[in-house]
DNA sequence: GTCATCAATTGACATAGTGTCAATTCTGAA
DNA sequence: TTCAGAATTGACACTATGTCAATTGATGAC
């Protein structure tokens, strides 16, 4: 019997990732706003019906989808920080990772803009306590590079509560990734070419929290 | 004949500013996405199908609202850049500005959050132009003090093109109050007052701006 | 004053999507 | 075999969007 409701459970947890994945993959061809419960259900071939037992609603099928994309945000992060060497190459890896990511998920960062532009409702008992936890994880990433690059001397002194500098890095780049993926068209016209723009932005932050040359 | 057609343009300007109120009120009173078409026409006292006769579709109807927003937000950056000294002092007052009218018309910067968040559909011969063209001058000002503060000593040189540097500041700004107004439980969370962290990350981005002190 | 014209205005419709529920099917255990 | 409970679904109620033919109303011509 235990065995029995053991494989259910799997099996219930197999099939939520299914509904994920086929709802990331419309997501990712035609945008969150386009995509109806009725062709996820069809996509990862079940009826709508069902689809509502897994997902209470559209929102909490889209705080399912966040707390995967940022989770993944997380591993780039520590695949970043993993090859480089200072904690200030680390910061910057991991700046560099966020547009890499970016621009590979197009609709994963979108997931992201959407977390950081709508304040999530207070309900607790939901994916969004998922998400929020592997927000907070991504940034503790962010924090552990910054009390590094503290400790080996390659990030400026001086700059403060290493959390809250690690939270501004974050909404800052966040802004210039945000600017860059849907602004392009608006760039163009002030004569900004795309990755002129990101790269300069980048460099005002790395520049920032650089400590200066002791030469 | 001429007197007639010009009172009937008149009127429409009229009434499509009405509309427009009727939308923001309930804009701000239940957030974009809880406002109905009927709501709308309901409080401008029409009926639905002539409220398209004003806007095309609710998406129209919005970008509307994004050009009175961005407009009023450029009145506010002017007077904030009226009331200052040099022109560091003029780019501080302007980031300023930008968080007090976050304060207070946050329906207003829900817009602007909007039209940054998602990449506007290429249709040029709608409210949307209008849109465009007001974000473009609200950053003109910015430029502008930029410029000055490059030509009286108050902001440090070699940050290269002023419209990168204002594209930039922009965007960090813009940063710092999204995550301000939608992820203040979070902040809470991590133990950061939100006035702290907007302190904080702007501070950042004065000291990024300022010339360095010739003492 | 009457009539024709064109803009203003609307009620009703077609369409599409969400979320719910009673009813049916399926599966393991007694 | 049969029964309890989980899985599954078709059909429904509801809400909102956008469209259109039809009606109303004002203006200028005669």
């Amino acid at each position: 019997m235990s065995y029995i409701a053991e494989r259910r459970v799997e099996e219930k947890e197999r099939r939520r990732g299914e509904i994920l994945d086929s709802a990331v993959r419309l997501y990712a061809e035609k945008g969150w706003d386009a995509v109806t419960m009725d062709q996820v259900a069809r996509s990862a071939r079940l009826s709508r019906a069902l689809l509502y037992v897994y997902f209470r609603d559209k929102e909490e099928l889209l705080y399912g989808i966040g707390a995967v994309a940022l989770s993944v945000l997380r591993e780039h992060c520590l695949a970043a920080v993993a090859r480089s060497g200072s904690g200030l190459e680390q910061v910057e890896a991991i700046g560099r990772a966020y547009m890499a990511y970016a621009q590979e998920y197009p609709h994963y960062f979108d997931v992201c803009a959407r977390f950081q532009a709508h304040s999530v409702s207070p309900d607790p008992g939901s994916n969004e306590g998922a998400c929020a936890a592997a927000g907070d994880e991504a940034l503790g990433v962010v924090v552990t590079a910054i009390r590094a690059g503290l400790a080996d001397g390659s990030i400026r002194q001086g700059l403060g509560d290493p959390m809250l500098l690690a939270v501004s890095l974050w909404a800052f780049t966040h802004g210039i990734i945000q600017l860059a993926m849907t602004k392009a068209r608006d760039l163009e016209h002030l004569q900004i070419a795309v990755p002129t723009f990101t790269e300069y932005a980048f460099g005002l932050l790395t520049s920032l929290t650089a400590a200066p040359k002791t030469a």
